[in-house]
DNA sequence: AGCACGCCGACT
DNA sequence: GTCGGCGTGCTC
C-alpha cells in the first residue's frame, strides 16, 4: 500500500505530493488526512496523507517508507481537505499553507508534539484500608502521612510535594496513580433562562428561520442597539434543540467581551471560544471538544471558520463589514468566502449582521442575491442619539486645538448629570510627527519611506514598519538649532488636557498601550460598567460592541483623520466607524448625544453620519465607486513586485503589466506599474499593478502563470492579493 | 525548506 | 595540499 503525502515545507516548488510505502504495522491505522512522519532527502519531516492507493507504476527512484503516524486522534476530514483546495484556488497559495492556516498551532503539520492533552494525575490507595495497618509498620513517617491523607480519598499528585515517598509507595503497590484528561477552560454551567424577543426581533427571527437548511446568505441590517445579539442567541437555541451546530464569527474577541459573556451566560459549557490570547493548549482543548461534538456553538475570530464542527447548520458573521475578516498575509483569504464554501457543503444559511453593511453586501442584498432583513428601531424606549457637527476652523482660531467650546460644555453637563463620556481619537492621530521649527526637518526612517512615530514613554522615535528606533533630542540633527517640537494628537495628550479641565473626574485611556497586558481590557470595561470611570478616551477599539447604559455623550475629536486616508474605502470606513462610535451613546433610557469635530463640516460622509442615513451614504458611495470603477462594480486584484534592487523591481513589474495587458480579457483594466503606497519598506522596493475586472475567464490562469514564472526568478518577488481590501 | 554536492580562495 | 565560502539542484 502507498500513500501520497503533502510535506510540511510551504514553498511553491514543493507544492505537490510525494509517494511513500505504508509499512505493515501502520496499514490498519493510517487514513487520508492524517499527519505522518516521513524521510525526505536527508531529513525526517511531517506531512499530511492526501491519498492512499494499493498499487503504483514502476518508477526510477526508490520509494521510502512512512516512519510513523503522528497523532492517531486527529485527521483532516473530507470537508477540510476539500476546503484546502478551495483556498489554494482562491488565493493562489500552496496547499500545505492552506491546511496550516486552518489548524490551531498544536495540530499544524510542522509541530511535532504529539498531543497537547493536559493530563492530571491522581493518587489513591491501592488496597483496602483495613489491610494497611500491618504493612504500614515498616513505613517512614512521611510515607505514613501520605497514606493517612489518601485514606480520605484520592488526591492530586502535585498537591503532595513528596516525590520520593510517593515513588516508594507506588513501588510497594500500596498506592496507585490514575491519569485523567482535563480541559483547560471551564465555563460555568450557569444558564440564563430565555428572553422574549421584541416584535421586531421576532419578525426578523421568523424571516431568518425560513432559510434553515438552505445555503442562503441573509443580511441582517440592524441599527446599533437594535438587539442583533438577542436574535443570534434565539437562532442558536433552535440549533441546540435540533442538535445542530453554529459557528459565530466576531471581528476581534477582545473587543467583543460583552457579547462573549452573554453567550457564556446563556449557553454555558455549550460554547467554545477561539481567539488569539488562548494558549496553544487551551486552543487544542477547545478544538478537541468541537471534534468530539461536546459543544454546539463556536464563537471566534476569522480562523474559527475552519473549526471542524459536525452538523454545521448556521454560520453567523457579526459586524460583517469588518476588515478583520480578510487575512492580510498569505493565504489572503476572506472568512466570507470560506463561510460560503461551508454553507454549500452543509446546506446551511450564512447570517451577516451589521449596523453598517459593507457596500458589497448591501448591493447583493438589493439585487436579491442575499435575503435582506432589517431591524430599524432600538430596543425599548431608547432612541438614536442626536448628532452635531462642529467646525474646527474657528475653534482653532480660538486656540481650541483639541476640544471645541461646545464639546467642553457638553462634557461638563454630562458629568454633572453623573453620566459617562466617551471620546474617540482616531488611531492615525496617535502618530505624532516630530518637526524642527527652524528648518522643517522631520525624522524619517532611513530604510522605509515614512515618518517616525514619537513614543513618549521611551522618548524615542520609531518606525512602524521595520522597528528602527532613535532617541529624540531637542537639538535638530539637520540645522543644529534647538527647534524640535512634537505635533499631532495622542490619547496621552487628550488625557492631560482633560485632567486640567475636569480635575475632579476619573479619566481612563483605552488604547493599545493601556490594554496590552492580559485582562487589562476586561478590567477597564468592568470599571466603566461599575461607574468607576467618568470619561473614557480611546481609539477605534471603543467603537465596537460595547454597551454601557450610562454613556450618553460621545465626542469624535478628529473625524478627518480617517477621511484623509488615501484609499477608495476611506469614505465607507469613516461612515462605519463614526456610526459605530455614535451608537455607543444613549443605549438605554438616557438619551444620547454625539459631537463630531471636523475641518470639513460640509463633507457628505459626515453629514450622512449626522443624519444617521445609511442609505444615502450607500447611494453616494456607490455612485463614486461606479464612476471610478471600484468594488462592488469591479473586482480588484493587486500585484506587488518587490526587490532590494530598484532596477530589477521596476523592470520585472513592467514585464508583468505587459504580459497581463496582452493576455487578460479586453474588458478588464490593468493599471500600472506604479510605486506602491509604501514604496520602500526595510530597503525593499515595491511596485504595484492593479487589475479591475467584471468578468474575466482568462485572468486566474494568467495570475497562476505569472506566479509560476516568478519561481525561477532570483532577487525579486511577487505578491498577488485577490480582492484586496486596500490598495 | 534544508541539505549535499561542487567548485574556487586563504590557511595549518 | 585542505578548510570553508555559498551557488545550484534535488527531495518520493
Amino acid at each position: 500500500m502507498y500513500a501520497d503525502v503533502l510535506i510540511q515545507y510551504g514553498t511553491k516548488e514543493l507544492d505537490r505530493t510525494f509517494t511513500y510505502r505504508i509499512p505493515e504495522n501502520l496499514r490498519d491505522i493510517i487514513d487520508v488526512g492524517m499527519k505522518v512522519y516521513v524521510p525526505f532527502a536527508s531529513n525526517k519531516i511531517n506531512g499530511f496523507v492526501l491519498k492512499i492507493h494499493e498499487h503504483m507504476d514502476e518508477v526510477d527512484y526508490e520509494i521510502k517508507d512512512i516512519i510513523d503516524v503522528i497523532n492517531k486522534d486527529f485527521k483532516l476530514n473530507k470537508e477540510l481537505l476539500e476546503l484546502g483546495h478551495y483556498i489554494k484556488e482562491k488565493t493562489l497559495c500552496t496547499l500545505i499553507s492552506a491546511y496550516q492556516t486552518m489548524l490551531p498551532s498544536s495540530l499544524k503539520v510542522n509541530n511535532s508534539k504529539e498531543s497537547y492533552s493536559l493530563i492530571i494525575k491522581y493518587l489513591s490507595l491501592a488496597c483496602n484500608p483495613d489491610e494497611l495497618d500491618s504493612k504500614e509498620l515498616q513505613l517512614t513517617k512521611r510515607q505514613k502521612e501520605i497514606i493517612d491523607i489518601l485514606k480520605k480519598g484520592r488526591v492530586l499528585k502535585k498537591d503532595i510535594k513528596s516525590p520520593g515517598p510517593i515513588k516508594k509507595l507506588l513501588e510497594l503497590n500500596l498506592i496507585k496513580e490514575e491519569s485523567e484528561m482535563v480541559y483547560r477552560l471551564h465555563n460555568e454551567e450557569k444558564k440564563e433562562s430565555g428572553y422574549t424577543l421584541t416584535e421586531d426581533q421576532t419578525r426578523v427571527y421568523e424571516e431568518i428561520k425560513e432559510e434553515y437548511h438552505h445555503d442562503k446568505t441573509i443580511l441582517l441590517h440592524g441599527v446599533t442597539g437594535s438587539g442583533k445579539t438577542e436574535v443570534y442567541m434565539r437562532l442558536c437555541e433552535d440549533m441546540i434543540k435540533e442538535n445542530k451546530s453554529v459557528i459565530m464569527l466576531v471581528p476581534e474577541i477582545s473587543l467583543t467581551t460583552q457579547i462573549v459573556r452573554r453567550f457564556y451566560n446563556r449557553f454555558g459549557d455549550d460554547v467554545a471560544i477561539f481567539h488569539s490570547s488562548l494558549s496553544d493548549g487551551e486552543k487544542y482543548d477547545e478544538y478537541k471538544k468541537i471534534m468530539n461534538k461536546e459543544i454546539h456553538i463556536v464563537v471566534g475570530t476569522r480562523s474559527a471558520i475552519f473549526t471542524p464542527v459536525k452538523d454545521l447548520d448556521l454560520i453567523i458573521i457579526d459586524e460583517e463589514h469588518s476588515s478583520t475578516y480578510k487575512q492580510e498575509n498569505n493565504p489572503r483569504y476572506h472568512a466570507l468566502d470560506m463561510a460560503t464554501f461551508r454553507s454549500k457543503y452543509h446546506k446551511c444559511p450564512i447570517l451577516l449582521g451589521s449596523a453598517t453593511p459593507s457596500l458589497e453586501s448591501m448591493a447583493r442584498a438589493l439585487k436579491g442575491v442575499y435575503k435582506y432583513v432589517e431591524l430599524k428601531k432600538r430596543i425599548g424606549t431608547s432612541t438614536m442619539p442626536h448628532i452635531e457637527i462642529i467646525d474646527m476652523v474657528p475653534e482653532f482660531k480660538k486656540r481650541n486645538m483639541i476640544l471645541s467650546d461646545t464639546l467642553k460644555e457638553k462634557i461638563m453637563q454630562t458629568l454633572e448629570r453623573k453620566e459617562q463620556v466617551m471620546l474617540l481619537l482616531n488611531r492615525r492621530g496617535f502618530s505624532t510627527i516630530v518637526t524642527c521649527q527652524c528648518c522643517g526637518f522631520t525624522y524619517k526612517c532611513p530604510h522605509c519611506d515614512i515618518s517616525l512615530t514619537y513614543h513618549k514613554t521611551s522618548n524615542s522615535l520609531r518606525c512602524h514598519y521595520c522597528g528602527y528606533t532613535v532617541i529624540r533630542s531637542d537639538t535638530c540633527p539637520e540645522c543644529g538649532e534647538e527647534g524640535i517640537r512634537s505635533y499631532g494628537l495622542g490619547t496621552e495628550k487628550v488625557e492631560e488636557l482633560l485632567h486640567e479641565l475636569y480635575p475632579s473626574y476619573r479619566i481612563q485611556r483605552m488604547d493599545a498601550d493601556t490594554t496590552s497586558r492580559k485582562g487589562e481590557h476586561e478590567r477597564i470595561i468592568k470599571d466603566i460598567e461599575d461607574e468607576k470611570i467618568d470619561i473614557i478616551i480611546g481609539t477605534q477599539m471603543i467603537s465596537k460592541g460595547l454597551d454601557f447604559p450610562k454613556v450618553t455623550l460621545v465626542g469624535i475629536i478628529n473625524a478627518d483623520e480617517s477621511l484623509n486616508i488615501p484609499d477608495f474605502r476611506s469614505g465607507e470606513n469613516t461612515f462605519n466607524l463614526l456610526s459605530q462610535v455614535s451608537g455607543r451613546a444613549g443605549r438605554s433610557k438616557y438619551p444620547g448625544e454625539v459631537i463630531i469635530q471636523t475641518f470639513n463640516p460640509d463633507n457628505k460622509t459626515l453629514l450622512y453620519v449626522a443624519k444617521n442615513d445609511y442609505m444615502s451614504n450607500y447611494l453616494y458611495e456607490m455612485n463614486i465607486r461606479k464612476l471610478l470603477k471600484y468594488p462592488p462594480y469591479y473586482y480588484l486584484v493587486s500585484i506587488k513586485v518587490t526587490s532590494k534592487n530598484y532596477e530589477l523591481a521596476s523592470k520585472e513589474s513592467v514585464k508583468v503589466a505587459n504580459y497581463l495587458r496582452n493576455h487578460i480579457d479586453i474588458s478588464s483594466i490593468c493599471l500600472g506599474p506604479t510605486t506602491a503606497a509604501m514604496f520602500r519598506i526595510n530597503n525593499i522596493y515595491r511596485f504595484q499593478i492593479i487589475i479591475k475586472y467584471r468578468h474575466d475567464d482568462k485572468l486566474m490562469n494568467c495570475l497562476k502563470d505569472i506566479d509560476q514564472e516568478f519561481l525561477s526568478k532570483k532577487n525579486v518577488n511577487i505578491e498577488i492579493d485577490i480582492d484586496p481590501l486596500r490598495i
